[in-house]
DNA sequence: AACTCGGGGTT
DNA sequence: AACCCAGAGTT
C-alpha cells in the first residue's frame, strides 16, 4: 500500500495511515487484513459469554439465530435455554405439536418464526436426513432462513466464509464507508469482501458485537473503537448521522371489543351494590384460535371484534356473543344486556399498530343451554367448510389456558380474570369475586 | 423497494 | 414518544 496524498488548496499533506478509501469494496488487501486482525482481536477480548456461544451444534446455532431476528440478546437468553431443554434436537422439534412450539415462543413476538423453524427442521429431516446443511444457498431454501441467518449459521457452525449482514453490521458498514443509505446489495458486497476466510464465524460475530457494544445507534464510543482508524464517518464527524433513519408512517390506533364468555359461574347478588360473580379456576372461558396467516397467526385469544367507537363496544360484544353461541349450538336468546360487565381497558402497542382492548364479562346462565346438549360439546378440531378455514373455538379453564399459546395482551387479560384473588383479598381460596358496573 | 409481522429496552 | 433490535416473507 503506497502513501497517498490529498490536495487541500495549495497545501499538500499526507493522509493519516491507512488510506481512507471509503467503500470497503475499494480497500486494499493490506487494509482489509489489518481490519480483520483488529476486529478479531477485539472480539476475542470482549465477546460476551452467551449460551449459544458455548456450542457449535448447527441446530443450536440455527435456533439462536432465528430467535435473535429483531430480538435483543437479553430477551433471547432465557427462551434459548428453555428451548434447548424442551427441544434438544431437530428431531425432537420436528415431532412436537404446533401449539407446544408456539407456547415455547410466547412473548418473543414474530410468531411466524416459530412456525417456520418448526417446518424447517421437518424439511431438514425429509430432505437432508436430519442433518442441517452447511451451504448458505441450501440453508436459504429453508422457511424462515434468509440471507442473514444463512450466512450466520454457515459461518458460525460450519466455518464457511459467508457474509452476515444484520442491523448492527449495517450500521457499522454504513459508518465505515460514511454512506448514509447503502443498499442491501452494497452491504452484502462489503461484508463479503471483509469477512475473514479462516475465522468467518468469529469475524461476523465480531462485527455484530462491535455494533452492539461500541458502534451503537446513538453516542457511539469511537474512542474505545478498535477499528476507528478505518472509519470514514469518524474522520468526517458524521457517525451520529449514519445510517440515515428511514421514514416511518404514523401508527394507527385500533379499538377492539373483547368478549370474556364465562360458562355458568356462580352468581351472587348483594343488595344495593354492583352484581358479583364468583369465578374460580374451573370456570370455563371461551377462546378461539386465530387463522394460520396474518397477525398473530395460529395463536389463541379471547374472541373480539374491532369497533369504530367506544360507544358501540358493548352492543358489538352482545352481537358477537350471540353469534358464538349459535356456532356452539346453544341458545343465543340467553344473552341479555344486563349480563354484560365492562372491565378496565387494556392498551397494547405493536410496532405498526396500537391496540386498545375493551373487555366485557358475559356470564352465561342456564338459559343459554339446550336440551340434551352437554356443556362444552364443541371442542378442539379445526372446522373446515368448503375449503374455508373456520375459527376454532374451545372452552378452557385456568389450567388448560396455561398451555395455550396466547399473545401477551391476551395473557394479561386472562391472568387479570383469575388474579382478582390477590386484588380482592377477602375471597376464599379457589373462589374469587369479580365485581363491575354495567356499561 | 415498501409493507407486514411483536414485544420490549433505551434514550 | 421515537428508535431499534443478530430479519424474513410478501407484494
Amino acid at each position: 500500500m503506497g502513501v497517498r496524498f490529498r490536495y487541500l488548496g495549495a497545501v499538500r499533506r499526507p493522509e493519516p495511515h491507512p488510506v481512507p478509501e471509503r467503500a470497503p469494496s475499494e480497500w486494499s488487501a493490506a487494509r482489509v487484513r489489518a481490519f480483520r486482525r483488529s476486529l478479531l482481536r477485539f472480539f476475542e477480548a470482549r465477546k460476551r459469554d452467551l449460551p449459544w456461544r458455548r456450542t457449535r451444534d448447527p441446530y443450536a446455532v440455527l435456533v439462536s439465530e432465528v430467535m435473535l431476528q429483531q430480538t435483543r440478546v437479553e430477551t433471547v437468553i432465557p427462551y434459548f435455554r428453555d428451548w434447548m431443554v424442551r427441544f434438544p434436537t431437530p428431531q425432537a422439534l420436528a415431532e412436537a405439536e404446533s401449539d407446544e412450539v408456539l407456547r415455547a415462543w410466547e412473548g418473543m413476538g414474530y410468531y411466524a418464526r416459530a412456525r417456520n423453524l418448526h417446518q424447517a427442521v421437518q424439511e431438514v429431516a425429509a430432505r437432508y436426513g436430519g442433518t442441517i446443511p452447511d451451504d448458505p444457498e441450501e440453508l436459504e431454501t429453508l422457511p424462515g432462513v434468509g440471507a442473514y441467518t444463512a450466512g450466520a449459521v454457515a459461518s458460525i457452525a460450519f466455518g464457511v466464509a459467508a457474509p452476515a449482514v444484520d442491523g448492527n453490521v449495517r450500521r457499522v458498514l454504513s459508518r465505515l464507508a460514511d454512506d448514509p443509505g447503502p443498499s442491501v446489495g452494497q452491504l452484502r458486497l462489503w461484508a463479503a469482501r471483509l469477512v475473514d476466510p479462516s475465522e468467518p464465524g468469529a469475524f461476523n460475530q465480531g462485527l455484530m458485537e462491535l455494533g452492539s457494544l461500541i458502534c451503537t445507534p446513538r453516542a457511539p464510543d469511537c474512542e474505545g473503537c478498535p477499528v476507528a482508524r478505518f472509519c470514514a464517518s469518524r474522520e468526517a464527524g458524521t457517525q451520529e448521522e449514519r445510517p440515515r433513519p428511514r421514514e416511518r408512517r404514523p401508527v394507527p390506533t385500533v379499538w377492539e371489543a373483547v368478549a370474556i364468555l364465562l360458562d355458568r359461574p356462580t352468581r351472587r347478588r348483594t343488595p344495593g351494590t354492583a352484581r358479583q360473580w364468583r369465578v374460580d379456576g374451573l370456570t370455563s372461558v371461551l377462546v378461539r384460535k386465530r387463522l394460520g396467516r396474518g397477525l398473530l397467526a395460529g395463536m389463541w385469544e379471547l374472541p373480539g371484534r374491532e369497533v369504530s367507537s367506544k360507544g358501540r363496544a358493548s352492543a358489538e360484544v352482545v352481537d358477537l356473543a350471540k353469534e358464538l353461541l349459535v356456532r356452539l349450538g346453544r341458545n343465543p336468546g340467553g344473552v341479555i344486556s344486563e349480563d354484560v360487565t365492562a372491565l378496565p381497558p387494556l392498551d397494547h402497542a405493536f410496532s405498526h399498530r396500537r391496540m386498545r382492548y375493551l373487555p366485557f364479562l358475559l356470564c352465561l346462565g342456564r338459559s343459554t343451554e339446550r336440551e340434551g346438549r352437554p356443556l362444552g360439546a364443541v371442542k378442539g378440531g379445526a372446522v373446515k367448510d368448503g375449503g374455508q378455514e373456520l375459527v376454532e373455538l374451545r372452552w378452557v379453564g385456568q389450567e388448560e389456558a396455561q398451555d395455550l399459546p396466547l399473545p401477551v395482551a391476551q395473557r394479561k387479560l386472562l391472568d387479570q380474570l383469575w388474579d382478582q384473588r390477590a386484588a380482592e383479598g377477602s375471597a376464599q381460596m379457589g373462589q374469587i369475586a369479580i365485581s363491575g358496573s354495567r356499561p
